[in-house]
DNA sequence: ACAGCTTATTTCATTGAGTGAAAAATCTTT
DNA sequence: AAAGATTTTTCACTCAATGAAATAAGCTGT
């Protein structure tokens, strides 16, 4: 069952105030006058809600624009220190953690292990420490941190702050945001990793102000993650852009998770290694995708061969996205981008020789590897996603 | 670009009258004291607003409820004659026509010619008058239409009222809902075929009030609507859905789009039919997919086998939907049902076996044969889909 | 029949956000 | 320093929601 939205004047007052922020954050700098021409505001109502935002300190005066005959207009900007974030980013074996500005500058990085005992009580001591160490190692005012987002690979309830699965770490509906709250005393918020990039690439990449767009992200798995009708889609119960068990040929190999052939168990990291080991001698059989590429760098044309076979293979993949969702945008991403276009060039020729007539016309696809600040920085935009997000989206409008 | 969403008092207005106009739709008749509970709304807001919607006649006074110790309430019901609907779709050889209320039951039903020759003036010149004939047929009012839906096979642009791509019927570009308004002096909304059988689901079927939720088509092609976070998805520029173009096997044969191994060349009606044809000697082989189910009726071991592998294949394509986008719903539809489970069952048990573990827990199939009059039911609700669509939707918010 | 009780619905004074015209402020040119 | 232009603030006004109080309308028991 679905909320519906009750106007009042907090409404009015809120959807405005949200209206002259996201304006000034997706023009830079602007006037009160250029606010109100942008905004369809009347000049009194920027006038009264700009003068709260500064008060507020969410946005600052300053520089001056053009002469344009009269009085100079004052430039209103964003203030980037209104507030920050701390992202973190869960791993198998290490935690990442980013104190990111309101524009997702990283003020402060760290990196920590995983602890061995993944425990709840462990693993939540280890991240508020995590948490602590970083804003207090960075020097900022603890009371400017806004809130904690957390990434981690597998299935979230973001609603209620649970992780229902997360595979490497073998946790089980484990709510995670209430037990790092309680000791934060600070909004905490988990998603799925790769919706954290999304996430990201909306507020600050490639996908702002898009309306559609996706992010697939190759690595160990192959995952995926939407903004469709400027919202990050998150399905029925978190369950959702499974890309990597998409079934590409129901006569493969045994993937990973029961089922048979699977995008994955053809296309992901661990498929072009195996597909290179197993016509190698132990010794000089690649371990890891560097391994590989390596390989393919020195003229092998076994590994080449595992690449392009791979890039095909997403190409496929991905043109089954163009065909159902026709984003105006693909991001690729992740860790398995770093091997170029031994990948790359041949997944975009199968992108387009599989899409539907036409469809590819206006697609536009990106391609940018991921490190470990980028997953960090993500999971840090979970707080300003909430906090720049429309709240209409907040009150959750349906019909 | 996107427009963002200004506030001020003519919304909030706008909000609440269809937040109270939806909340009685769905609840079928409810007093001002549970509308008040239900919505959120003050007492006051709520009489105010019922009084101005029964003025209008959206809204109908009767009926008592139940006694609960004082002044009995009084019962408000949607008037299902406040306005009614044209839903046209236009097929290869036939116009359907169907006048509806705003419950989506229909008043007036034909079933026409569509012209042979595909001019743009001779079709809306027909199509005017199987509005007009209709309407006078039925003895309405004609000042109570509200509008003209139409519904058409291929790509439409929905926001210009464009049919960009119509291959049976051979247009390209065409502004249909402009050269019919001009001629009616009615708004007049264009849409893809699915879409419009999409949103009669979503206001009037088995999508009433579901967030996210997929219908797909099954007959000459293999069709798909969606509608995630409770809005008809229209992708990037009407494209999408085009999941009967998804491709099966690389390696497969050719399609009738120009790619090779889409979904469709392996299992819409007529990849069946020809499975089948292929086999059997001139005289006794089937022509329409009725002749396969006789066949397959009578015992015929290769019809059978082609629908189940039919239902194998469209089972695997919908798992893909299931494992992408994770909706709480499928309706499967459109007039290939009609076989059964000969192509039902195994569609089932290959969509279990394809999908992503546990995704599948929580999803519903509705399995339902689409007709004439649900495709022009389909269509009429266009109309209605404006009607109670939130002001916020039709604003179109934005971050 | 009717007082007494309960609940439903309307009425009405209040609040506050946007509106837009007018005033004030500020900058440049002459 | 005055004139002209533009930016920004101020302020009276409007209108929708709010919520308390008033009114309306039913039922029950005597």
């Amino acid at each position: 069952m679905s909320t519906f939205v009750r106007g009042n004047k907090d409404l009015i007052k809120a959807i405005n105030r949200n209206l002259i922020l996201n304006t000034v954050r997706r023009h830079g700098a602007l006037s009160r006058t250029q606010l109100t021409e942008i905004s369809r505001l009347s000049v009194g109502a920027v006038s009264q809600i700009t003068q709260e935002l500064i008060r507020e300190a969410w946005l600052l005066e300053g520089g001056e624009g053009d002469y344009t005959g009269g009085r100079r207009q004052t430039l209103l900007r964003l203030n980037p220190d209104a507030g920050c974030a701390i992202g973190l980013k869960l791993m198998e074996h290490r935690i990442v953690c980013a104190l990111t500005d309101l524009e997702s500058k990283v003020l402060r990085y760290q990196d920590l292990p995983m602890p061995d005992d993944h425990d709840p009580v462990t693993i939540v001591t280890a991240l508020t420490e995590a948490v602590e160490t970083t804003v207090s190692a960075s020097g900022v005012d603890r009371r400017k941190l806004l809130g904690v987002g957390v990434g981690v690979a597998g299935v979230t309830y973001p609603q209620t702050g649970v992780v229902h699965y997360s595979p490497y770490l073998g946790w089980r509906d484990l709510p995670l945001a209430e037990l790092m709250r309680v000791r934060l005393h600070l909004p905490v918020y988990i998603e799925n990793d790769v919706n954290t990039l999304t996430l990201s690439e909306q507020l600050f990449g490639a996908g702002r102000h898009i309306e559609n767009f996706v992010v697939v992200t190759i690595g160990r798995g192959i995952g995926m993650g939407m903004v469709l009708k400027h919202q990050l889609y998150q399905g029925a119960k978190g369950g959702m852009g499974e890309l990597g068990h998409i079934t590409f040929d129901a006569a493969g190999p045994m993937c990973s998770c029961g089922k048979r052939g699977c995008l994955e168990a053809f296309a992901a990291d661990p498929a072009v290694i195996a597909y290179v080991r197993h016509s190698r001698s132990a010794q000089d059989a690649p371990r890891t995708l560097e391994d590989v590429i390596a390989l393919a760098d020195g003229g092998d044309a076994l590994a080449r061969a595992a690449l392009r076979r791979s890039g095909e293979i997403l190409g496929i993949g991905i043109s089954t996205i163009v065909n159902l969702l026709c984003p105006s945008l693909i991001i690729v991403s992740g860790e398995g981008v770093i091997a170029g276009d031994y990948r790359i060039a041949p997944m975009l020729d199968a992108l387009q020789a599989h899409t539907f007539n036409g469809l590819m016309d206006d697609v536009q696809v990106i391609v940018e590897a991921t490190d470990d600040h980028a997953w960090a920085r993500g999971s840090a935009s979970l707080v300003m996603g909430k906090l720049f997000e429309s709240p209409l989206i907040e009150a959750g409008i349906a019909v």
